[in-house]
DNA sequence: CGCATCTTGTAATTT
DNA sequence: ACAAGATGCG
């Protein structure tokens, strides 16, 4: 068992306690996900069967990751664990089991917009106008019900307003629905095996005998339904081994709750706990920080961390003129810490709070020829025209699934309109069928065009064509042929707009899409593929080999490191963002994704934010982030961006950690910076010029200062930064 | 029914 | 600033 040594003492523990339950809670880069890759190994190693192993990540990428890893440690018998995220490995769970629930094994995966449709069309049906209340937050409240497994009956008993009303009643259409089209929503594929393994003791049994090492990596953030899951599935050999770490957790928005580790102890209460405290990822400095702002969060588990890695060098704060200026600023400081450490762009990373803040980084990066790629931001898969030609393709796998009948029926164009669809529901709903079956019915039917019977039978026909060959044709074979008939790559070419090329490129990439995905696997189908498609998430798709700097939330950030790290807009109102200002709760998780965001850091770390901001139109003059000054400005080194501009390579000087004064303090020591404006005083500062002050807010460290330039008009600035002169 | 133009809401994070 | 949805006309 030679791979242990690469542990250290309180790992080789943890994964040496084969049996019974245990819990292991840690702070960042203690090492937790090797913890659970060599358990995996080493259970292996010791003879467990791969087979009787489920491992649940929180990314089918981590997954990958881990498998590969472990096949190096212990062979090609791992290939037999099962490996990916709740909802990857419980779908295929479904796929099995699925008509012991009603279902087929055929059945849909709706993602987030198909359900956002699916509550229109009930809304609609219920004469409620989707003004008044809006999908998307029905959508949420129904999601946050499902994910604490509050069935449409419970619901209807906590009702406080007119929109928990409407909610409940969506909620028990909704799931009929969803039931009829024979689809299944996100949170269906955590709580539907529960419903299953409820209903069908027998079953569970099945399971338990097969799963009997269960492990759970990033356990902070799995909600009460996984929660259930780990607890039925751990019922009968109660092997179970979670990994986690509270100061990390930042999924409360899908249920993510905490209290699952209390929980943990409380239903396991023989379990063992392992505390990790060396961190090998970070520089010291790194950890005080990361620390110094976790310590203001009340509700949190104390957890000790050291590393034996260098003090290393301070966090610089880029002061940033607009967010134009900030991606410039980056990206010199990516071609500057390139040279300077010696390192590829694949080593860098840039993390924001928003995906629509990439977008001024990018142009920057791509004016400074420096190759990137971005995580996430508008999807391949969410993009109309491969949504459209994915929704033939569910709908031949599925033709129950009325969503995607409606956004194909028309498209191309057929004549067939709202009003020829209106009459169609009104027969399915009527008849009990789906919008496709009731097309067989029209005939019975007297007050139906001609004309539009005639078009929809034409559409049935096709469909049908398709599920016929489906037996015969490969996926990429079928998904050609399709393409080619309904003829929307022509149609792009002969547009020839730039758009439409862009489209036209984007259908060939889906048909290439589903060539390799033949090719690579054996029992590929259409059903399979689509599935792929439904679950993979953004970062699945990140190359990390690939040599080019990362862009990405923080939300995708996690479990990742790097050695230099920016974090993009440190604003009060954009992280923490508005919307989590009003609620401890929601501010404390802020704090902890920028937690989270620190410690992805293995060098150097720079945080920058905007004097100017263009927000959803408007100009915004944004204030440096609270968040900034919970780190201790010993471990800081600020940069004013009109000096940066100046003296480009000369402010990268060599800092050691010991020369903990700030730029700041050294200005202050040569009195430059006054401790106290008057209003209407005459200042001059280095990249605005001259001005007069307008107004004085805060006082010592947080004095800020309204300033009426001449040339520039008004600045809201830090008067600590803004190194004014006094004239 | 389909297209062009006007209006409105939107950007918080994601399986 | 921009995209999706609504409105209105041919
Ligand atoms: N015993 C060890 N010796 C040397 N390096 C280690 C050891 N354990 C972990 N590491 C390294 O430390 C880094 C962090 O490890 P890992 O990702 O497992 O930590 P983690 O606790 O899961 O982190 P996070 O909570 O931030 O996701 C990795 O680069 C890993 O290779």
């Amino acid at each position: 068992m030679s791979f242990l040594k690469d542990l250290n003492e309180v790992q080789q523990q943890a994964v040496k306690y084969v049996n019974g339950p245990l819990m292991i809670v840690a702070g960042a880069g203690s090492g937790k996900t090797r913890v659970l890759t060599y358990r995996t190994a080493y259970l292996i190693q010791i003879g467990v069967p791969a087979y009787q192993l489920i491992v649940l990540t929180f990314t089918n990428k981590a997954a990958d990751e881990m498998k590969n890893r472990i096949i190096k440690l212990v062979g090609d018998k791992s290939q037999n664990v099962w490996m990916g995220t709740f909802h990857s490995m419980f779908a295929r769970l479904l796929r099995n089991e699925a008509e012991k629930l009603g279902y087929t094994s055929n059945f849909t995966i709706y993602d987030t917009d198909d359900s956002n449709d699916l509550i229109k069309s009930i809304l609609n049906k219920f004469g409620k106008s989707i003004q008044s209340f809006k999908p998307a937050a029905i959508r949420a409240k129904i999601s946050s019900w499902k994910n604490r497994l509050v069935t449409p009956e419970q619901s209807a008993r906590n009702i406080k307003s007119t929109f928990d009303e409407i909610s409940v009643d969506v909620y028990r259409e909704y799931t009929k629905r969803l039931k009829e089209s024979n689809a299944m929503d996100f949170d269906d594929l955590l709580i539907k095996p529960i419903e299953l393994f409820k209903t069908f003791p027998s079953v569970l049994d099945k399971y338990q005998e097969r799963f009997k090492f269960i492990l759970v990596d990033e356990y902070q953030d799995t909600n009460k339904a996984q929660y259930e899951m780990i607890k039925l599935l751990a019922g009968k050999y109660r092997n179970v081994c979670v990994v986690g770490d509270d100061a990390q957790s930042i999924y409360r928005f899908r249920g993510a709750d905490i209290q699952n580790i209390l929980s943990f102890e409380k239903d396991f209460p023989d379990c063992k706990i392992f505390r990790l405290e060396q961190n090998y990822r970070s520089t010291k400095l790194i950890l005080s920080a990361a620390d110094q702002v976790i310590q203001n969060n009340k509700h949190r588990i104390d957890k000790k961390l050291w590393t034996e890695n260098p003090v290393g060098e301070p966090i610089t704060l880029l002061t940033c003129e607009n967010e134009m200026d900030e991606g410039e600023q980056i990206a010199q400081k990516i071609k500057h810490s390139i040279k300077k450490y010696k390192i590829d762009f694949k080593d860098i990373a840039i993390l924001y709070r928003t995906n629509a803040q990439s977008r001024s980084l990018e142009d920057a990066l791509r004016r400074n020829s420096i190759p990137y790629v971005i995580v996430g931001g508008v999807e391949f898969y969410k993009r109309k025209e491969i949504k459209d030609v994915l929704a033939y393709l569910k709908l031949i796998v599925n033709p129950k699934d009325d969503i995607s009948f409606k956004r194909i029926v028309n498209y191309p164009s057929r004549g067939i309109g709202d009003v020829t669809l209106k009459n169609l529901e009104k027969i399915a709903s009527k008849y009990n069928t789906s919008l496709f079956e009731a097309i067989d019915l029209l005939e019975q039917v007297i007050d139906f065009s001609d004309k539009s019977a005639e078009r929809l039978r034409n559409f049935k026909n096709l469909i049908t064509k398709y599920i016929q060959i489906k037996s015969v044709l490969k996926p990429s074979e079928l998904s050609r042929n399709l393409v080619e008939e309904i003829g929307i790559l022509k149609e792009f070419k002969e547009e020839s707009t730039p758009e439409s090329i862009a489209r036209w490129e984007n259908v060939q990439e889906l048909l290439s899409a589903i060539m390799e995905y033949c090719s690579t696997n054996e029992d590929a189908s259409l059903e399979s593929f689509l599935q792929e498609v439904s679950l993979v998430a953004d970062i699945d798709k990140w190359d990390s080999t690939h040599n080019a700097v990362t862009l990405m939330t923080l939300h995708s950030a996690k479990g990742l490191e790097f050695k230099v790290v920016f974090i993009a807009g440190l604003e009060e109102g954009l992280f923490p963002i508005n919307q989590s200002l009003m609620d401890e709760a929601e501010l404390e998780e802020e704090r902890r994704l920028f937690y989270v965001g620190i410690t992805r850091t293995i060098k150097k770390l720079f945080l920058s934010y905007a004097l100017k901001r263009y927000y959803m139109g408007d100009l915004i003059y944004p204030q440096l982030s609270r968040f900034f000054y919970e780190i201790k400005s010993n471990l800081i080194e600020s940069e004013e961006y009109s000096i940066s501009r100046k003296v480009k390579n000369k402010t990268f000087t060599n800092h050691e950690f010991k020369v903990s004064k700030s730029k700041f303090y050294e200005y202050e020591n040569e009195s430059q910076i006054p401790s106290y404006l008057d209003i209407g005083a005459y200042v001059l500062h280095n990249y605005f010029g001259k001005g007069r002050v307008i107004e004085v807010s805060g006082n010592g460290e947080n004095t800020r200062v309204v300033v009426d330039f001449e040339n520039v008009g008004r600045k809201n600035l830090m008067l600590k930064y803004a190194n004014l002169k006094v004239l």
